[in-house]
Order: structure tokens, then sequence, then C-alpha cells
RNA sequence: CGGAACGUAGCGCAGUCCGGUAGCGCACUUGAAUGGGGUUCAAGGGGUCGCGGGUUCAAAUCCCGCCGUUCCGACCA
């Protein structure tokens, strides 16, 4: 493709909008532009890689047996209210305003409707069905470019089977094909096991790349690929101490002392001879949670050991509860619930809140003077605490999430009455699951993982293009007689060349916009080689040059780099 | 939804405090020079100063309301 004739309009300042890496290049290289918040138009170059990774997601999809439908994005709103799911989307769901429809955030009533009456049979499945279509989300807050928009390409697939059996097949061919993709299109990435919240499946993966963009929580081990979302990662660390000899409880004047750091500060001791308490509302009941020093509670764990509604006490409410202000909270004299860390369980000769504003106690002794706790994993892992599985040390980072694959069950088929009959004449519902891959977010992880400070560094499969000829001086009759032969002869080899025929332009500008749309290979032809009869090429990623003969040029590119 | 900032030419910004006929850089057009790392010179074109209202002889500038964009937080099947 001729530059001169492309449109690829390229920026040499930061576009203010961007923050992130990939945002920042993808604006800068033409690859994309914003029309609203969170709402993206995707320009040629952009559009062509993105094509790029939805023909490697169609041949793995394909691969493992799937068929590709596309689905309608605007939907009867009545299809929705079936499932429950208008009220469970709430804000998030798009609705028209002049019709009863709705713009569709993920296609699982779809696929039922169109399953029901017409998968009738055992021996109708197993069957996956997948499409790759515009999604609408109208997320509170878009972010970071094309990772959080409200509108936004994913590739959706869904499994009908007979049985959970089934299901665990086809979710395995899913785990399978994910791997596959993410590993053509070059990304460093992992696989977390995830909660299986509120969509009501059993089992659920998240595949995940590793990101200050991110905006989920993960620890993971390096040495053996335990992994976690940091809502239900475990680590293995310290724990309290329990002394041969319990000493009894006493009352400390300890005025204007409230955080663990001041307790500590005051007294001259360590933070893990502390017991921290947090007050929350259970179902509208007090429950005091006890955190070892200064830990903080994890409330995705708290609330699924607990169940039901949880939240934290409004300040106004703890005196109320517990006779003192926050600071100076306790177990002793606590008059509802208690529940503890594992990491204090038997401990004694601890400090904590009298239930009495500027009052700590000290020769605090759980088991003797809390006499119903109970103990639960209740904190979050932190970075460099001991991983549970293998005791080496676990990393906590932020992490975008590209794809996650479900075990839905029949949440969706008895909703709206997808049923078949079995082998014996009963009637059954279709066991589904559901995959979503962010197609867009591949694109925004691969630059997150492959820029430098010139711009984007493209390989294979996903460059738009492999090589970037250009001609240096094209008004030089020899420059342009020789990058116009060797762009023919390029393309005849089977190579995609973007070639930079522009008239006017300098040499800088040519090399700069090159680095920046990032080909993997520079053909460069100036009159300084020519006079030599030769170009040179360079590697984009390392920044390698070789001066080559021109007859020698593409046996040069065939090399391995 | 809570907190904060910003909105002036295609892009990046100054001007706003202290009201008086809208500026800079890049990009663009024309001409010339240059031609291996955003080169140089000259001449140009382009702006309802986000929108609406108010104060004033006079508003980009002060006041009120709205909209938009971004960041932090909450939310995130």
């Amino acid at each position: 493709m001729r530059l001169s004739k492309s449109f690829i309009p390229t920026l040499k300042e930061v576009p203010s909008e961007a923050v992130i890496p990939s945002h920042i290049l993808m604006i800068r290289a033409g690859l994309v532009r914003q029309l609203s918040a969170g709402i993206y138009s995707w320009l040629p170059l952009g559009y062509k890689v993105l094509r790029k990774v939805m023909d490697i997601i169609r041949e793995e999809m394909n691969a493992i047996g799937g068929q590709e439908f596309h689905f309608p994005g605007l939907n009867p709103k009545e299809i929705w209210e079936q499932t429950g799911r208008v009220e469970a989307f709430g804000d998030i769901l798009f609705q028209i305003k002049n019709r009863e429809y709705v713009l569709a955030p993920t296609h699982e009533e779809i696929v039922a409707y169109h399953a029901k009456g017409a998968i009738v049979s055992y021996k109708d499945m197993p069957q996956i069905w997948y499409q790759i279509q515009t999604k609408f989300r109208n997320e509170p807050r878009p972010r970071s470019g094309v990772i959080r928009g409200r509108q936004f390409i994913m590739k959706d697939a869904y499994t009908l089977d007979r049985d959970a059996a089934g299901l665990d097949v086809g979710y395995a061919l899913h785990d399978k094909a994910y791997r596959a993709i993410f590993d053509r299109c070059g990304l460093k990435y992992f696989v977390v096991g995830a909660s299986s919240g509120a969509m009501g499946g059993s089992k659920s993966e998240e595949f995940m790349v590793k990101s200050e963009a991110g905006e989920d929580t993960v620890a993971y081990c390096e040495k053996c690929q335990y992994a976690a979302n940091s809502e239900v990662a475990q680590s293995v660390t310290e724990t309290a101490k329990h002394h041969e000899e319990s000493k009894a409880v006493y009352e400390i004047s300890t005025p204007n002392v409230k955080s663990i750091d001041e307790l500590c500060d005051f007294l001259k001791i360590h933070e893990h001879e502390t017991a921290k308490s947090r007050v929350y509302m259970h179902d509208e009941k007090p429950v005091l949670v006890l955190m070892l020093g200064n830990d903080e509670v994890n409330e995705t764990k708290l609330t699924s050991v607990l169940g039901g509604n949880v939240r934290p006490c409004h300040p106004d409410e703890l005196k109320d509860i517990s006779g003192a202000d926050a600071g100076s909270i306790g177990p002793i004299g606590f008059k509802h619930k208690i529940i503890a860390d594992t990491l204090l369980k038997d401990a004694n000769n601890m400090f904590s809140g009298a239930n009495k504003n500027d009052y700590h106690i000290g020769g605090l002794d759980l088991s003797r003077d809390v006499p119903n706790i109970e103990y639960f994993d209740l904190r979050t892992a932190e970075n460099g605490e001991k991983c549970i599985r293998c005791d080496s040390t676990l990393e906590v980072f932020k992490a975008i999430e590209l794809g996650h694959i479900f075990k839905l069950g029949t949440k969706y088929s008895e909703a709206l009455g997808v049923l078949y009959l079995d082998e014996h004449g009963k009637e059954q519902p279709v066991v589904m699951g559901s995959y979503g891959i962010g197609v867009e977010r591949i694109l925004a992880c691969f630059i997150e993982q492959n820029y430098d400070e010139k711009g984007l560094t493209w390989k294979e499969p996903l460059a738009p293009f492999d090589i970037h000829l250009i001609g240096l001086n094209m008004k030089n009759a020899l420059v342009s007689e020789t990058a116009e032969r060797l762009y023919i002869s390029l393309i005849a080899e089977g190579y995609e060349v973007l070639f930079d025929d522009r008239l006017d332009g300098s040499a800088g500008v040519k090399f700069n916009d090159a680095d920046l749309l990032g080909m993997p290979i520079q053909v460069i032809v100036g009159e300084k080689n020519l006079k030599e009869g030769k170009a040179e090429l360079k590697n984009r990623r390392t920044g390698e040059k070789t001066i080559v003969e021109l007859e020698k040029l593409i046996d040069k590119l065939q090399q391995p780099v």
C-alpha cells in the first residue's frame, strides 16, 4: 500500500486524553480515533490489525468445531425481561428510547432463543456457536482507550450440551482454543481461577495480562503458576504468636491513639501483637471482624464466609453497637458475633481496643476471652508473601482481563424453556457454557507488551505490514525508480508492503513515521547506498541495520533475523 | 454516583487571576532551497473561545446553569 494514498494520520504530539501507552500509541499511529467517551472508530490501519486478530480467533474457534453466527445488536427488551437481566444489568444496559429494544451487552438470551425448539433431542448436541460482534454496555466510567469502552468488539461463544459431562468437554475445548489464540497473538498471559460471581454458574477461568492499566488485581506464583484474583487469593504468612504464659487482661489508658500504627508507637510493641477490629453489618446484624495487626479485611472473602448482605458500619452506628468509636473497639464486652482471621488463631497476650474511647487492653487471649470466636481466611494476599502451593514468593499486580470461560449451567435454558428429550424420552434443560474474548483488548495488550520510546514494535502475525519500504528522496529519479521496482518485486514475493512513496517529507520525517508505525522490517532506499547498488534493511525491534546489495535483498529478507 | 481538573484553529498549548478588536508551536496551502533522523526561508488559509443565560458601554476573561472530556474512587455479567 502506498503511504501517499493512505489515510494513516500520525501524530507527533501526545493527545491529551490518552494516558496509557497503548492508548497513546493507537492514536498517534493512526489506528483509532475517539468519537465519544468509550467509543472509538477503527481507522484502516487499526482495522487491518483487528481483522488479523479476528482471523486467528475464527481459525481456532472453527478448529474446535465452532460455527460462526451473527446475532443482532438490537434485541427486544421482552427476552431480557424473561431472564431477569434487565434488572440485573440495571443502568449498564442501554435501552432504546422510541421502541422497546435494548442494545445487547452479551448474547446468552439470543442463543437460548434460537436453541429453543431447534435443539430438541440429545442427538442435536453438542453445539458450539460463536460470533464476533459489537457489544454495548453503558459503562459508568470508560477508560484506558479501547480497554474499557461503551461499545466494544467481543468474540462470544456458547456451548449447548445435554449434561455436565458434555459441558466439561466444551469447556476444555475452549480452554485449549483460548490458549492457542493468545499464544498465536504473541501475548504473555496467565490463567486465573475466578469466583463464579453473579452469573450463576459453577466453574470459570479468566485469561489475564499483567498491566498497570488493568482493573483486576491478581496474585501470581511464577514457579507453580498459582494465580488467583486478589478477591480470593490465599497466601502463607506469619501467624500471631502463642506464648506459654497467658497474661490476664488489663486496661491501658491510650489518649488519642486510634490506628494500629499509633498504638504500636505508643506502647512500643510490634504490629503482630495487636488485633485490629472492624465492624460490619451482616443482614442488619453487627459482626466484629478481628484482623492481625494492620491487615485489611477482604470484603469479598467476608461476604462469601457470611453469605447475605455485608457492609461496613457507618461511623455513627459504632457507638451504639460497641460503646466506643472507631479506633477503640475490641472483642471484650462486644455483645454480637465475633469472627477473626485465621492468622489470629489461639493468639494470646494481644493488644486490642477496650470498647471505651481512649482505652485499649493488653493480655487478650482469644480462645480464653472470646468464647464463641470463629476463624476464617479474611485477609488479602500481599506482594512478597509465600505461595500456598509451592512456598515460592507471590507477586501481586494489576491485570487486564482478556478472556473469560464460564460454565453457565441451566440458568438461561430454564428461564427461556430450552428443553430437549434424552434417550429415555425425558425432558431436560440444555446445559450451557459461555466464553468471551475482548477482541480489541488483545490488540491493546499486545501494544502494552510491545513498544518502545519511538513507537509500536509489531511482530508476526499481527503486524499490519511485513515491510515498511522507504524511498528517501522520491524526487531523485534513481531513488524513485529503484523503490518502485522493489515495491513491485516485494509484493510479488508475497510480502505485505507499506511503501512510503511521498514526494515531500524529509528523511527524518519518514524514519520517524516508520518507527512510530513499527513494521518489523524497514527497507530504506536512498541515494547514499544506491551509488553502490545497495539498500538498507533495518530491524525495527533491535534497531539492527544491514546494508545489502539490491539483488540480494530479497534473499536476505528470507533469512531468519 | 462521590472527589478533582480541563474545554481557546486538525493536534499540543498560552491568554482567564486583574474585562478593552484572539495568540504561539506543530500540521495544512503556495513558492524557493535542501534531501540519511521531525531541515531552512518567504508568503498564506483556518477559531460560534463547549452551549445557554446574566452582569457590563464592553466578556475567552466575572456570575449562574447545562453539556462534554479526562483522572482518582465506587461499580464492573
